[in-house]
DNA sequence: AATGAATGAGTATTCATTCAT
DNA sequence: TATGAATGAATACTCATTCAT
């Protein structure tokens, strides 16, 4: 039998590796066995340091919203007015999340558990409300919202390859939701 | 022992079955057994109609992306200008997919399989694609690509509770995205 | 991998190895795996055969109740009146019970199930009220009764090595309850 | 961290946390960390008060023995002549053992670990010659023996909920056994 | 063509126990 | 003395899939 080496972060640490085997493998291939295997801990020490496996994709999960949110607040933190702001979501977009593709992979996971779940919900609104929060201290209310749906719908058309916008288009599409450029009347 | 009664229509109830059962439960909780269950049909007849598991799903999304394509159809068929196009968008996400809640639970399922795995992909950009090509018939090529993000980022906040937007302001951000509407100056 | 073979009484031989083992080594030590490998079926083939180990113990169960209700009827089968009801009783007790010690050792097993839940519980009613009506073919209600109780008693001192009664004394107790022996006054 | 208290008591309230544990759950459902919460002391407590968990259950069925045995001698602390004697054992089965249901819930447990291990068996045993000794003081030894085996019979009719005699029905049986009344020819 | 039976790999979880502190 | 952390073996159970019939 192996002596207990006492290992002061490894609750941690199985958080980390539950993390990255999500955004590689999905929620569907996160076992027990398979994190536990990534980080060197015997499968007895899952359940030791959480209550099961839902706890430690909670954490998990709850790690992941921690970090976008992270995200967002260092963007905004030195944006002042509308302009500077806008150009904070476009560097959101466009280097930090395509900086750390996990953002794009894990939030689909996150998403599809949220749908049935009521606690991993609580984490989505906690996340979507942060980005609501730093708009809006440069837009009006309605904006703040147009803009953060936007995000959203980026966000997603990334992750899935599906977005041939550039960093420029998005720029302009925001800006419109902004009512930041006097428009043209449309050619239709 | 029973006589082998045939059955012509019984792939399509199991691949509706698999549907029904993925919206309520996800894909987690969408097994054979499960789903044979549901549909009434014995477990060995799965893998009869279906090489696996993942051409049950590929097939089940697949159906569920081409009754959303309908939907979009449905709603753009008689669409005749821009005005028509946004109101048909707003009734998409307003009343189509509202009334049919399935179609927000399914989609977050879906991309989350779509994330890793391409033939799921490729589901969904036929899907993206319908909405684009719509909305192209009536906006130039970056409004469309505007609106369908827009879309799409409604949608999933939609799907987790986390849309206080009504459709009238759903209206009034799509129709900035468009260019519809002369807008004031910013208020700072 | 292995073919499959078809085997027909796989259920059965199942039950009988589940009941072996229960008398060998308790339901504590009944698992899947212990009795699996004792009647030569893989492990998969336990929770085909049984919606769950709960199933299992239950027809185990059910199957020895059976076979004690049996053992009884056989042996009431030619009793002739209230001193041959006696015999039987004895015959039961000293030779039925004790060639298959198995009868001993498995009912404070299903007793001990038996006190928490109720369908084992239905199987005790089931057992005790066939030694009841069996007795009541040859005694009045309440010496049944009495008769019952004490086969009980003995059984359980019988079973615990604690009985040091001879089956001489078991059949004079058994004729005092039944009023079959006019009775001196008791010395004190 | 917490700093170690002297608990005098710990290992008493660990013994009676499992003994309640037991009666309510069975033995099968009596872990260490089912009964470290019941009584709040941590998991480590209780392997470092007992050697494991077997000296933890014959500890505390040693304690549910020894209780069984203060019932029987108060009961018969006051007794004079058979007469009385029999009262006590009425007493006992209806009042005291009713009073304190856990004696018929714990006893098929122990008798379950009897059957299989001989350190319980010993509490068996110590059990029921509490019993005949009592008896013995007022009987001769082949009626106490017989009376000692009724009781045993008519507390697990009761304890399975099977037993519809009356206290009255009990003690004219016991009565018939200690050869106390002088008995009319049966009834064929 | 259709299916009931079978199976081995895998799942989460519980457990008694050990040990460094 | 007392305990939180750790651990490997075991538990019941699910699953996709194979195959003989």
């Amino acid at each position: 039998m192996m002596v207990n080496q006492i290992d002061p972060g490894r609750r941690e640490r199985i958080i980390d590796a539950a993390l990255e085997c999500i955004a590689e493998r999905g929620v569907a291939g996160t076992s027990h066995r398979v994190v536990a295997k990534r980080c060197g801990v015997p499968l007895g020490s899952m359940t030791y340091h959480f209550t099961g496996i839902d706890e430690l994709l909670l954490e998990a999960f709850g790690r992941f919203t921690r970090r976008i949110r992270d995200m967002v607040s260092d963007r905004f933190s030195h944006v002042k007015g509308p302009d500077e702001a806008i150009e904070a979501v476009v560097e959101l977009i466009y280097e930090d999340f395509e900086t750390d593709r996990n953002v794009y992979l894990l939030s689909y996971e996150l998403y599809a558990l949220a749908v049935h779940r009521a606690d991993f919900r609580t984490l989505v609104h906690e996340m979507i409300e942060a980005g609501y929060n730093a708009l809006r201290l440069h837009f009006d209310e309605e904006s703040a919202r147009a803009i953060n749906t936007y995000i959203e719908g980026a966000s997603t058309h990334h992750a899935l390859d599906t977005m041939p916008q550039t960093s420029d288009q998005a720029r302009r599409a925001l800006r419109r939701l902004a009512c930041l450029d006097r428009l043209p009347a449309p050619a239709s």
